[in-house]
DNA sequence: CTTGCTTTTGCATCCGTAAGCAACGAAGCT
DNA sequence: AGCTTCGTTGCTTACGGATGCAAAAGCAAG
């Protein structure tokens, strides 16, 4: 039973549509779109042209099928809204597309379910995946009972080993509070993240244990990674010190902006000459005139390229070993905080 | 030849392992995962207890294949470091997920191959897709022709007419330029965007055409969207106004940012009392206490969850026609620009 | 117990591509 | 010329699940 000739081409054409038209065998034509597929030139030129003037492009799915190879990353990240999340896709997407990975993006918010998503990356079988977004130690498991590499970003395997690229908040809070120390601050405020982030509890951790090894102790206010908590952590932290507050350390650039404008334009004070605020990540409005926060730069380009090359070299050899890179930041020293001794 | 039993299970579990598990046929199993399928609730419940042991869940490329869905829309975004596409990007997701479609992300940059990206989109034999980038009307032909719906963002189909979701930018262009004029301005510059910017092109022609209506010349400095074309752009304006400047109306809100930076931090000047400054889009950082831009903001939460279900709909029945929905913003007045006659 | 109807089940086939295998021809060698 | 070697090519099957169709099972009424 033949199928009528739609000319204005009802289906894609297939591989099949293309061999026919092109006067050889169907294998002949998958042989053209495959990287070392044995073909003569001349064979290749006419499948080529044939596929050209039908429009073929190879079926993904059917390829995958095969191959078992779905050419797809999962890109999972909890919190597109933090800001510095974007620049991040924007770089991972270049850098997988360039190694001819596609990325399948699922973001988490703080309710949503983790294991229907889980099931949905299972169900598209993808190639790898990478991770900003707490798992659990159960969830990572599946990944390697699986055989699907993981690479974590800005966090590590809470008990497995997983391969993960961070920067390294120890040493970029450890040269924020030293340099503040020694600029003679006094009465310390930190702003955390929420609790269930990993980033925010290593940097809380980090920032703490240093202004302890210092002789400093140190107020914290729980905020949300947002401005908002920022402006209500600053609030917050200037009235339990009854005004004494001499520098303000936050998880993150946003937090420490709204710290800013808090100390600005609801206490009217001076930022950095009566009180010192510091942030993290290095974000685009950090850099802004209005703020010129001084905080830590996440060298994103090169984490990016580490995480997307990790993830590749564990979709060629799965057996590759768990491996942690660590980044240092750059210290921007902004115009936020006094780091000289007065 | 049986294949040998690995209890770590070296590959994935398929609908014939469950079968063999569960004491059914291939089919059955299968039923139990359509919804709609025809399956005795005794039946499902022993199916799906064996799926659940055996970890399985349904290969969607082999579906895939079979059903010619994906269940997967690309989303194409040209940009993804503007600062409203994060906040698109994060409503998208979960309102596609909730309709059982998954995200393909394509990023563009200015210099990138859109028919290489194409191509790959083509490939993946996706269901739709949402556009957030500059697409040429032959590429929007393809769509047609594959029959792969399509729903614009903020943009128009250019000749073909082609669905899409806008925010009305001569209406905010309009409210802006109006409550401006009223208040007495008189020296207006403009900093659009880029020229293959769609977005810049509708709010440029909109305010200056509004401006004419009004009996306004304006000057305008062609920048990039970005906080720096902003800062340049308010100097360029200011120099070659010798000071006349009045109000400055700016594309997008970063800019309006680094106007009102440049106004202030360089030029020295009081925004609002010297000079207004208006912006568009209502992201987040236009809210802060330091900027309090005065701006349009754009509706993303409706906007998003049109564009799904226009694309959701059009899945379904690729027959609909073109549709244009268009959203009013919200007039935000901020504290950045002067709307009283003084 | 039979008949007629509905629900549930299994069989067989198909989706579009990849790749092992064997066949083929051309070229190089003795 | 006869033989080997190598590059190309087509044939065939497999990937894993969905579905039309017919068979089987359940169920109610006669």
């Amino acid at each position: 039973m033949s199928r009528p000739d739609v000319s204005t081409s009802a289906r894609n054409p297939t591989s099949y549509d293309v061999a026919v038209k092109a006067g050889v065998s169907q294998s002949a034509v998958s042989r053209c779109f495959r990287p070392g597929g044995s073909i003569a030139p001349a064979t290749k030129a006419r499948v080529l042209a044939a596929a050209k003037a039908l429009g073929y492009h190879p079926n993904a799915i059917a390829s995958g099928l095969i191959t078992r190879r779905s050419n797809l990353a999962a890109v999972i990240i909890s919190n597109l809204t933090n800001l510095n999340y974007p620049e991040v896709l924007a770089e991972l997407t270049p850098r997988l597309s360039e190694r001819g990975i596609r990325v399948l993006l699922f973001t988490l918010k703080a309710e949503s379910d983790v294991d229907e998503m889980l099931s949905q990356v299972w169900r598209h079988r993808v190639d790898g995946a990478i991770v900003a977004a707490r798992l659990s130690a159960d969830q990572l498991r599946d990944f390697a009972r699986r055989r699907v590499p993981v690479v974590l970003y800005n966090r590590f395997g809470e008990g497995e080993p997983v391969a993960s690229v961070c920067c390294d908040s120890y040493d970029g809070e450890n040269r924020l509070v030293t340099k503040l120390v020694q600029a003679g601050h006094q009465v310390f405020g930190f702003i955390s993240g929420p609790d269930d982030s990993y980033v925010s509890m290593q940097r809380t951790d980090a920032a703490c244990r240093r202004l302890q090894e210092l002789g400093r102790d140190v107020l914290i206010y729980k905020g949300q990674f947002d401005y908002e908590s920022g402006l209500k952590g600053f609030d917050w932290l200037w009235q339990t010190t009854a005004g004494k507050l001499d520098a303000v350390v936050c998880a993150n650039d946003p937090m420490a902006i709204g710290a800013i404008d808090a100390a600005r334009h609801r206490t009217g004070l001076l930022v950095p000459q009566q009180v010192s605020i510091v942030g993290f990540d290095g974000v685009g409005p950090a850099t802004w005139d209005s703020y010129r926060v001084t905080t830590i730069r996440q060298p994103v380009r090169r984490m990016t390229e580490a995480a997307v090359s990790m993830l590749a070299e564990r979709i060629e050899n799965p057996d590759l070993p768990a491996e942690v890179r660590t980044f240092a930041g750059a210290l921007i020293e902004g115009a936020s905080a006094r780091l000289i001794p007065a």
